[in-house]
RNA sequence: GGCCCUGUAGCUCAGUUGGAUAGAGCAACAGCCUUCUAAGCUGUGGGUCAGGCGUUCGAGUCGCCUCAGGGUCACCA
């Protein structure tokens, strides 16, 4: 509650009920913190924004609040300038006010009740178990997984879910690929041709059935044989998968399948809710679903005329088991080759009575690999698509989780295996891990710093500018789950590393003949590396004490 | 052709839900270690925010048009 800047807003708040007996309802009150220091330590707006309903000028608006600011002793000085703008100077000591939430939440700082525990979904990854995790997965999976650190943070009720295709045609060619081999090891005759997936990995699978069950399965039971199959195929992918994630410091908490949605009965059950809400039709030996109706340029088949289900029909079914498992807002994560499933997806769901508008798919625009200037398609190693694990081995996790994170979502991006290997200055995460390892080496060394309210001898700009970084963060998170923007927590880290860096070149904290000023410099060094540890918690990325 | 994304310094990109004189890093140049980690700091130069019109107190940000690049348009998953 300390927080300036809900503090600002209460007293602008309660200015305007003094000055025009007007009640702020919409959040048309805003807090800026000025570039430039000389527009004060924040600014609002709001006398312009207000303009029309209070129907007066911008600048009248401004004096009236200002002569109310000028009553309350928060303040140095409260100016007023062109259009509109309220500029406020805080009192210095008064800014310092905020550490001592800092230093006494400790890795609780930041966190919120912004969510008001709302159940959210999130869906990401979800590759299909037919090999490793490349890097198209790489951008996505880090972003996932720091959103949902975040939203967690913020006071969502999250659940990270993972998809499974484990039902189309893919899995029946894996589990092919997999009986082929089987007899090939077995030095049976086999077909070559219907070895859809020639990777090694295929190989050593085969090898463990035959390792576990010898030749048990070469006459058994065709449909029998097929299910183990594909378990043993679907199961091994995934394992491998999980782990890549593990490494990679991904997680989740719920892996769904498709195949039980279809075991469950949804799938069917989704086909006759359609058919039902009357939006569906038979041509050509088809059933199509009239999905132009809702903003698709073409409608859609969920029956092919062979009598199988097309993709969309579990896709539906399984979204709607999302919003009936009580999910009141789910968010996905595609690909952007995916992008134009959203319409016919949005549309299935509406058609069953639910509303789109809760499901919010965010585009992972496509990533190049590049090494220098050349762009990389494949692994000179195995020439294949490089895989997670070899970038995670190559680059190591930190620096491939922040390179994904730092630049939004919806931007192209040429992620430079180059500059990532590089342990130098020009790699941005070495720079942000060895401001948290000064730190860590300055509170190594003393650490006596007292929680108090106020800390009159910290008066350099310097330090008063840390204090307003710092007492941002809370904000800063609530507006990244808001905007879904996870790079901006990337550019906060990066800025209060800077602001750190050249503080500790300008000043030094612990002074030797003055203990009284060290032990408040301590204070706010420790609140630096309380919110900086925070931060890159959040974005999955390590801490590092020393460097 | 329809839809989605992008266009900001020589290069890679930020840009606080429309705010004040558009910012970082790299590259270039000039400085700073007897002092808590120099993987750091300080300073200099560098711009028609692709282009045009519009919306208003105010536009890199919003709307429309043009140009350029990438992606995508299955009875595949």
């Amino acid at each position: 509650m300390s927080d300036i800047n809900d503090k600002l807003i209460i007293i602008i708040k309660d200015a305007l009920v003094k000055a025009f007996n007007y009640e702020d309802k919409s959040n048309m009150i805003m807090i800026e913190t000025p570039s430039d220091i000389s527009h004060g330590d924040y600014s609002t707006n709001c006398a312009m924004r207000l303009a029309k309903i209070l129907h007066n000028a911008p600048i009248n608006i401004a004096d009236r609040l200002t002569d109310e600011f000028k009553k309350n002793d928060l303040f140095t000085k409260v100016e007023v300038v062109k259009p509109g703008f309220i500029n406020f100077f805080i009192k210095k000591d008064s800014m310092t006010n905020s550490l001592k939430d800092i230093l006494n939440e400790k890795d609780k700082y930041g966190s919120s009740d912004f969510g008001k525990q709302e159940k959210v979904m999130v869906e990401y990854v979800s590759a299909n178990p037919t090999g490793d995790l490349h890097l198209g997965h790489a951008r996505g999976a880090a972003y996932g997984d720091a959103l949902t650190r975040i939203l967690k943070f913020t006071g969502y009720d999250v659940l990270r879910e993972y998809y499974v295709n484990d039902a189309g045609h893919q899995i029946d060619v894996l589990a092919n690929s997999l009986f082929e081999r089987y007899k090939q090891i077995l030095n049976l005759p086999f077909e070559e041709a219907n070895i859809g997936y020639q990777g090694k990995d295929v190989i050593n699978l085969a090898q463990g059935i035959v390792d576990k069950d010898g030749n048990k399965w070469v006459n058994a039971d065709i449909e029998e044989r097929e299910e183990y199959f594909k378990n043993v195929g679907i199961n091994l992918e995934l394992d491998k998968i999980k782990k890549d994630l593990a490494l990679y410091r991904v997680s989740f908490d719920n892996f769904t399948s498709e195949r039980s949605l279809y075991k469950r009965g949804l799938v069917s059950n989704t086909i006759e809710c359609l058919k039902k809400a009357g939006y569906t039709y038979t041509q050509d030996g088809a059933l199509w679903l009239r999905t132009t109706d809702f903003k698709d340029d073409k409608d859609r088949v969920l029956i092919k005329s062979d009598g199988s289900y097309t993709y969309l029909v579990p896709d539906i079914a399984y979204h709607k088991d999302k919003f009936d498992r009580g999910y009141t807002h789910l968010i996905n994560l595609f690909g952007a080759d995916h992008h134009g499933y959203i319409a016919r997806l949005k549309a299935g769901i509406k058609i069953l009575g639910y509303n789109p508008d809760n499901l919010e798919v965010e585009i992972v625009q496509m990533v190049r690999i590049m090494e220098g200037d050349k762009e990389v398609k494949m692994s000179k190693r195995t020439g294949n698509a490089i895989t997670i694990r070899e970038l995670c081995e190559d680059v190591g996790v930190d620096a491939a989780r922040y390179f994904f994170l730092c630049k939004p979502l919806d931007s192209h991006f040429d992620f430079d295996l180059e500059l990532a290997r590089k342990q130098s200055s020009e790699n941005p995460i070495y720079y942000i891990q060895y401001a948290y390892a000064r730190m860590m080496s300055i509170l190594k060394k003393d650490d006596s710093y007292e929680i108090k309210d106020y800390y009159p001898l910290l008066t350099k700009d310097k330090e008063i500018e840390l204090i307003k970084v710092l007492s941002e963060f809370k904000n800063e998170l609530i507006n990244i789950s808001k905007n879904k923007d996870v790079n901006s927590l990337t550019n906060y880290c990066y800025k209060l590393s800077s602001l750190f860096h050249s503080y500790y070149t300008e000043e030094k904290v612990l002074v030797e003949d003055n203990i009284a000023l060290s032990k408040e410099r301590l204070a706010l060094i420790k609140a630096c590396s309380i919110t900086l540890k925070n931060a890159l918690n959040l974005l999955g990325i390590e801490a590092k004490e020393k460097m």
